[in-house]
DNA sequence: TCTGGGGTCCTAGGACCC
DNA sequence: TCTGGGGTCCTAGGACCC
């Protein structure tokens, strides 16, 4: 097996410190980032009490994310803003501004990139690093076996502060799992090292959950067989694993329970589906709001048609998802005979999709998507055998429900 | 005071073909 | 008339992540 090191690398709090980094005003005070787009700040820097918070905001927003003087008060990210405000409501609400943490995202992917080229992107706030062919990343001291893993990342650190003067967490391991866990683990502004040997020492006392990719549900599950961490995990026959969560599933929960990951580090990915997808305001009837329904669904359909463009992709399988007011979501796919990226095309493809939704209840979210992508210059001639199917130009939709 | 938006991957059943 | 497999595509839902 060969030496690798690798790093994951974690902003912290990023949005929210990305404000204060522009409004050093409010630092110290619960800062939450989220809502739904509101009119632009007119706000005074010399006068707190005219700042927007939390208590006063009506809505379905969630929040996006909180400074560390926030989550103190019980506020994370995810978290709907109605219950944010009543934990902190005098915590400062600012709205999102992707524009900008897009801006600052790229700085500190390029300073790293500087550094160590081998990058993977995993979002706007977080990327894994392969430092394997990194000058030193291998070094030892007598008192630190690794002390080359630690130098790295505190250069990296480093690195990422004095090109944005924000401050962000590692993890330096063998791989992308154990990274990915210990950057979590001295947050904000640690860097944790860790090899194979210090496995039973300090992963295994943690909790399940703390692995990417156990979530609520598979938490749950291990809590109730009495599985309440990861070195009682790691001690779970494979087989009960694989009858309890499916073959591929509990097959890798042992392998992440030893530590064991041999994921490379992806420095491209080809993009599998593209989509757009709006929660009302309130709640709207098939029927009764079908016109706002209507202008809607068009709108996603342009704004699909506008990112598939925009990347130089064309798709084949138009997906329309409708969340009701009940919070049950449905999904319907049509799949076409050529690619496109229509916006047209798109639209008439998901009323298909709509025809076969019963629409009983009042709707909360509409989304279109579109999958089955390949790059608009490389489009085969003749994709698949034509199956006959209705011509794109009648657009039926909420307009002929009823 | 319920619960955003943009994604990926997995499972599972049925159609259809060889 | 009954009995096979394997492989691929399509669809729907769900878990999970940032």
């Amino acid at each position: 097996m060969s030496r690798r090191l690798v790093a994951h690398l974690d902003m912290d709090a990023f949005y929210a410190s990305v404000e204060l980094l522009h409004r050093p005003f409010l630092r110290g005070l619960p800062v939450v980032v989220g809502g739904r787009r509101r009119q632009p700040l007119e706000a005074d820097p010399e006068d707190l009490s005219t700042w927007p918070r939390l208590r006063d905001y009506v809505g379905r927003g969630v929040a996006t994310t909180a400074s560390y003087e926030a989550r103190a008060l019980g506020v994370h990210s995810a978290m709907g803003l109605m219950k944010a405000a009543a934990l902190a409501p005098d915590a400062i609400l600012l709205p999102a501004d992707f524009e900008e943490y897009r801006r600052m995202s790229h700085r500190f992917k390029e300073a790293v990139a500087e550094i160590a080229p081998v990058i993977e992107d995993r979002g706007i706030d977080e990327i894994y690093i392969d430092l394997t062919d990194v000058p030193g990343a291998f070094d030892a001291t007598p008192d630190d076996r690794l002390a080359g893993a630690r130098a790295l990342g505190q250069r990296l650190q480093q690195a990422v502060r004095n090109a944005t003067g924000l401050s962000c967490s590692l993890g330096v391991t063998p791989n992308k799992l154990l990274s990915k866990l210990c950057s979590d683990l001295d947050k904000p502004g640690g860097v944790t090292v860790l090899d194979m040997d210090d496995i039973a020492a300090r992963i295994w006392p943690l909790p399940p959950g703390r692995i990417n990719g156990i979530g609520p549900k598979a938490r749950e599950k291990l809590e109730q067989a009495g599985i309440r961490s990861i070195g009682e995990l790691a001690a779970v026959e494979p087989a009960w694993l694989i009858a309890k969560f499916g073959k591929s599933t509990g097959a890798w929960m042992h392998e992440a329970a030893h530590g064991r990951d041999e994921r490379p580090v992806v420095t491209h990915r080809d993009p599998k589906s593209v989509s757009r997808e709006t929660t009302f305001e309130r709640d709207l009837h098939a029927r009764l709001d079908r016109d706002t329904l209507g202008g809607i669904f068009t709108g996603l359909c342009e704004k699909v048609a506008a990112d598939l463009a925009r990347h130089g992709l064309v798709g084949r399988t138009i997906g329309l998802k409708l969340r009701f007011d009940d919070f049950r979501t449905v999904t319907r796919d049509h799949s076409l005979d050529a690619y496109t990226a229509d916006a047209g095309t798109i639209r008439w493809a998901a009323g298909q999709c709509l025809k076969r939704i019963e629409l009983t209840r009042r709707i909360r979210l509409l989304g279109v998507r579109v999958g089955t992508l390949a790059a608009n210059d490389a489009i085969p001639a003749e994709p698949r055998p034509a199956r006959g199917r209705g011509s794109p130009e009648s657009l039926p939709l909420f307009e002929d429900l009823d």
